[in-house]
DNA sequence: ATTCGATCTGCATAAACATGCTGTATACTC
DNA sequence: GAGTATACAGCATGTTTATGCAGATCGAAT
């Protein structure tokens, strides 16, 4: 028997690292690491350590501890640049129009650009 | 009938200011507001928005806007969404146009709301 | 050593949430 | 206009999560 304080220290490792998406999936998991315990159990642990159940998208979800950390610079520079020359956001089903200051636009757009990196298509 | 997209910024609203525990809960408060839907599309709105469901302590629940209120952190949020959702930018003199996966311009263009506002602390 | 109280867990089940299917509405093409 | 496609929402139901209760365990006080 583990203790009740070293099996959640033990979920909040694997929720970080890997993608538990439902209370029985954290069993399995536990048990695999000789950890028995039942999905009430895991349940009340859950809300004890105050995880959250993320969606994905298209019906996928993930428990998640909070935060998941980022390059703070770009973010930093971008919201710098953001709150100086955004002057407004429109939006429509699958495009964002940001409207700048005059001969802003390409810089915020640069930023963007680095913050998507390998995820973006095109520019 | 008031359309998808209203109905969503409408449930942003709500639960930010207020304490909404279930989806049920959920679908009454918006009926208060002349808005009606059943449990299903609230789940599916919920989804989409990505709100997060989080254990407030001795059984209590309380719907938050996902990573954001979790972190105060819109920013970290923001780079999740740009990475994930969106597919290409184009910009203009002050200008810059994102495109976005399907139906998630709304999503990246709230993000970008919050950050051009006085209010939000950096990180 | 026994009693009390508090904590912890599993079981069974209730409560809450997700989703397959279907009907309706809207838009696009021919 | 008829046919086809796409998005949306409700219903019914499946899946997932929360919880009342009872039994086990531990520590402190008597």
């Amino acid at each position: 028997m583990i203790s009740k304080e070293q099996r959640q220290r033990r979920i909040q490792e694997i929720i970080a690292k890997e993608s538990i998406g439902t209370q029985s999936e954290l069993v399995e998991r536990l048990r695999s690491d000789r950890v028995q315990v039942t999905q009430a159990t895991v349940s009340r642990d859950i809300n004890e350590l105050r995880l959250v159940r993320l969606p994905t998208g298209k019906g996928r979800h993930r428990y998640a501890l909070a935060p998941l950390s980022l390059e703070s610079d770009v973010l930093e520079e971008l919201a710098r640049r953001v709150r100086e020359f955004v002057h407004d956001a429109d939006r429509g089903e699958n495009i964002v129009v940001l409207k700048t200051s005059e001969g802003h636009a390409t810089g915020v757009a640069w930023v963007i650009d680095r913050l998507s990196r390998d995820d973006i298509v095109g520019t």
